[in-house]
DNA sequence: GTTTTTATTGCAAACGATTTGCAATTGCAT
DNA sequence: ATGCAATTGCAAATCGTTTGCAATAAAAAC
């Protein structure tokens, strides 16, 4: 039994409330994504399935992605540079750090920065809708 | 007289200092950039440049875009959705508030927020080379 | 001012990520 | 098992941006 397994979203029981179908490639596109933690690209995702059934296309795993996010089931953060990214949206909201050398991205959450981020929309006159705020950074070297 | 003449950045100064020939399709981008406070994308500055000389290309609207950016004369904001926008370089850092129902830009800055961005950054162990910080939010409708 | 040297241009074609039309296939309700 | 709408793979289209190339024009050299 695995650690966090309460947590294990059921992308194929949120998938036939909203009426679609449970095919072989979406199976093996959602297993993809709940046995993932970092941020895979839509050709990762493709790789990686192709691995598994190597008759999936690009397009369905683009197809397949766009209705998780229509859903709600996950998140695509367009990072700079290439391909979009994306990341199940069940963990708590949290804002992102990039390492401009090696492409990882480190997780974080300020509720104090929110917080501002509300004050500031506020005072201008604003509903904050959503948001982004990204962070692009190098390790720092011991001196 | 100007009002804000002495801030004026004199672009043409710097292309020479940086080397390069001082075009008459560069002269217009220019002038178009001086006179603009929004956020246009290549787009808006081509047909703004077509106005005045319709033989400049959207190809020479990028690559003067593109020498501009790395001169550090403008920056280049890909914010949601469409093209990226740009904006000329000389003011102070400040943020975005894109509002998503017409698209206008608000700037902001908050000494906090960059201040805690700094503090998130340290504590993971990296150095910020850049951030991007975005409101994405539609006018609060008055109840 | 004229010639020479190069950078710059406009154009069309290439690009990379993502989307789409379509005919063939498949899930699933009957 | 049957029927039909949803889904698929494929190729082609899309969109913003970049690039190769031959023609042009800016600045340097005369
Ligand atoms: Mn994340
Ligand atoms: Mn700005
Ligand atoms: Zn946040
Ligand atoms: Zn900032």
């Amino acid at each position: 039994m695995n650690q966090h397994a309460s947590h294990k979203p059921d992308y194929e029981k949120e998938l036939r409330r909203a009426g679609v179908r449970i095919t072989r490639p979406r199976k093996v596109i959602l297993r993809i994504l709940t046995e993932t933690d970092d941020h895979p690209d839509a050709m990762e995702i493709f790789q990686r399935a192709s691995a598994v059934d190597s008759s999936i296309s690009l397009s369905t795993v683009y197809r397949t992605m766009k209705l998780l996010e229509e859903m709600g089931a996950i998140h695509r953060h367009a990072f700079e540079g290439g391909r979009a990214r994306f990341e199940q949206a069940d963990g708590d909201h949290h804002d992102h750090l990039i390492d401009i050398d090696t492409g990882d991205v480190i997780e974080f959450h300020s509720n104090r920065i929110e917080e501002l981020q509300e004050e500031i929309a506020r005072a201008l006159g604003y509903d904050i809708v959503h948001h982004r705020l990204e962070l692009y950074g190098r390790k720092r070297r011991r001196t």
